[in-house]
DNA sequence: TCTGGATGTATCGTCAATACTTACATCTTA
DNA sequence: TAAGATGTAAGTATTGACGATACATCCAGA
């Protein structure tokens, strides 16, 4: 199973709620028309956002914000909180092998540690990874976002504050 | 995507042409049992695996053999044998992000090197694995096939010839 | 040379996962 | 109280992977 379309969703969702939410209201109709995806999906993402302690949204008049500074949100995170379950399983194994083969009744028992590994060596990858690396990233490509995000009062200055490096 | 169980059905068939090849027949029918698939589904992996040089088949009689030491056959060789395009899609970008918003327009580029160094990093890991280590793990979970094995003028011995390790 | 048994490959049907859509209850500010 | 937003539950549509069938092709052995 490819690790899900919602990862990158969720990562676009929270740019802009860096950017963009201490001077206007980021709501989930507004995020569903720059990801191209249905407002329910933006709407779900916040909800497994906010129950990761990522995200805060109003209930009533509407909007999200951030709850934790962006070097402190990895990737891993993101992706933990909205995709728990497929980290695990990222390497399919077929189902049927069969029990009457010493081969087929193995097998299973065979993969599960080098797949295990490889599942460590994404997950330690994706924790190394931040929301401010992509931030920085982001900033370097299209510099007036970055104008942008400093004349509105950011609440979190990324640490190369001339985009150089 | 997930990455495809076709990984795990080629390791399983590729186990059994190790141990077996060298004093029965393996063909697709008998393969397919054990690996609970379709034998076309095996014929497609042969075609993948041969092309890729990690076995030989043969057209008329049927039956196919390892061409390379197992030591020689990293998890990564047979995984882009089988499914050469998802590795470099591991994880899905939406695809649908607004090009008239400057988020959307750059996300796809902001996403594109974290990416794929995780997929480097499941490069690395997926090379660090050899057959030749699946293979002495099946013995230690079934040390009976290690004597089938050992009885039958394997071509290749492994390394650690008393499972203990 | 002929034939059995196996591979190579195209095509179609099925199924599961994923996302879209609609709908409506709930909540908070104005 | 009303407006506008979130929370959530169905039902529908689409996509991709796999299974099933069919048949052409190929090679050893009789």
């Amino acid at each position: 199973m490819r690790i899900s379309v919602k990862c990158s969703s969720a990562v676009h969702i929270l740019l802009m709620i860096t950017v963009l939410s201490s001077y206007q209201k980021v709501t989930s109709d507004s995020l569903a028309s720059s990801v191209g995806c249905n407002p329910v999906e933006v709407r779900k993402l916040f909800g497994a956002l906010k129950k990761a302690g990522i995200i805060d949204v109003e209930r009533g008049p509407g909007g999200a914000t951030l709850k934790k500074e962006p070097k402190d949100i990895s990737l891993l995170d993101i992706y933990v909180a909205v995709d728990p379950a497929s980290l695990n399983e990222l390497i399919g194994i077929h189902t049927h092998a069969s029990d009457y083969c010493l081969f087929g009744k193995n097998i299973r028992n065979v993969l599960a540690n080098p797949y295990a590994e490889i599942g460590n060596a994404v997950r330690d990858k994706m924790a190394s990874i931040t929301l401010e690396a992509l931030l920085e990233r982001l900033f370097k490509l299209e510099p007036s976002i970055y104008e942008h995000y400093k004349k509105s009062m950011p609440k979190w200055q990324p640490e190369t504050a001339g985009l150089g490096t």
